[in-house]
DNA sequence: TACTATGTTTCAAATAGTGAAACGCCAGTT
DNA sequence: AACTGGCGTTTCACTATTTGAAACATAGTA
């Protein structure tokens, strides 16, 4: 593994939640070795990545970040494209619409628009969603390569619900439901009571990238996806991909514009 | 110089005007030989820091800046607050004020906010500042480290006006006048015309990383600057500091309260 | 004062980075 | 079809950078 992948990979571990680290914390974080973690943190320090708080002898994300985010959102703008297309879906099915992108491994909730109905979901931004008890996730993981499915899905995996499905095998029978569908369900998944539909998109490798998601309490699920209007979601799906300058790959189901429903 | 660095620097590159990149561009942008920039971008690639495109084979920013932009944004909230002190500053003094913060070398414009007046100074957000012509661009280099002075000043500078100043002798003179006084002044240096005032504001490790400018039409400035209300500016290129969790260093002059008026 | 937890410095050993050159591919030209 | 130039990719011997351990420094605490 080379050098420069080592220390970016000092950078995953900053999140809303903690956002600020003492040498010693990273050390332990990402197991290597003091010398390393100083050496790396002095060079993305140097870089502007990051920046040291002497008064707390913590390092937290710099200045460069902010200047290379505005530069990609100034040619592609992606999160005001994915604001714009999770806020129209949520005006049009008065449901919460979230959207979810791979970062470093994790899936991220990067834009949340709640419904307006008194009985509602309400999603935090910036939470880490897991891969396999989320319809993102597995909408994600549905059109990613076989390789990564199991590096992934290849490990214990935490249950959330009695609904939570955490076998391999199971699991990847999922997948190819949602393959030939085009779209993944979760009832029950991650907590009882929440049930989503997600629909995955692209980036310009055709690998999915994010995906954007109905969610809703799971009492109203039922009558909600027997008249499912994907039509609708995949609109959106495509309209935030190719914004984002993204391609969906031949093997998307729906190029044949016969698009399934329910069941 | 590290690895880390190296690849790191690659990053410097990409900016509004050009976004995306060959390999070969950015060989011969870097002068680094052409396996070195490929391992760059790859370990770049594999750390999402940069996309690739495979139709224009061009490498563009990835989505990890945008992941970290957005933490740091979350727990401080520097563009807010700087938008923030520029609204308010512009509102007191009722004209355009400005800020500029240092980004990979180059100083940058990210908040304006215009006086009400007829005449006024209209200034685009985004733009690329001059170091040596710009009130700003002094306030900062007056407060940085002699080797970044000479790093920045020392090579041919481009000549604006009749009143720019590009020989490095008499530069250094007035960042001394700004190091005593802690703010600088521009009259029509960068455009006849247009003068203004400039106060550095400052990161955790107490170097200087932006400033707050006030910018009139030259016609204005003299009586505004004879009775300068370097007060307020100050307090606003503070608070500006502490908000973003900054640090004003010992040097800088008012630390005695004793804040020296103009000439 | 001693103790602990943190960050810093040092240096020989070894790993990972390096440049040059050869290679492959594609598009445009003759 | 053969030639050409421009670009990205691969390879490999050489060596400079990175590395880990251990000693050192410093600040806070009992």
């Amino acid at each position: 593994m080379s050098t420069v992948l080592k220390a970016l990979h000092l950078l995953d571990f900053f999140d809303e939640q903690t956002s600020s680290f003492s040498l010693n914390e990273l050390v332990t974080l990402s197991g290597y070795t003091k010398s390393k973690v100083r050496r790396y943190l002095l060079d993305l320090l140097e870089g502007n990545m990051i920046e040291y708080c002497s008064s707390t002898n913590t390092y937290r994300i710099g200045l460069m970040p902010l200047r290379l985010a505005k530069v990609r959102e100034a040619c592609t703008p992606m999160q005001a494209a994915i604001d714009n297309e999770v806020r129209n879906l949520s005006h049009k099915l008065n449901e919460s619409v979230h959207c979810c992108i791979e970062i470093g491994g994790h899936i991220l909730r990067i834009s949340v628009v709640q419904s307006k109905k008194k009985n509602r979901i309400v999603l935090p931004l910036g939470e880490k969603v897991p891969w396999h008890a989320s319809a993102s996730g597995l909408a994600i993981l549905a059109f990613s390569s076989e390789e990564k499915v199991l590096r992934i899905l290849n490990k214990s995996l935490p249950s959330f619900t009695e609904y939570t499905v955490t076998d391999i095998n199971t699991l990847k029978e999922k997948l190819t439901v949602i393959q030939q569908r085009g779209y993944s369900v979760s009832e029950n998944m991650l907590e009882n009571g929440i049930s989503s539909v997600a629909v995955p998109f692209f980036n310009p490798q055709q690998q999915a990238c994010g995906a954007l998601s109905v969610v809703m309490p799971s009492i109203r699920f039922g009558p909600f996806y027997s008249q499912l209007p994907i039509d609708l979601i995949l609109r959106s799906a495509k309209k935030a991909t190719s914004l984002t300058l993204g391609q969906f790959p031949k093997c998307f189901p729906g190029h044949n514009k016969q698009v399934l429903y329910a069941n």
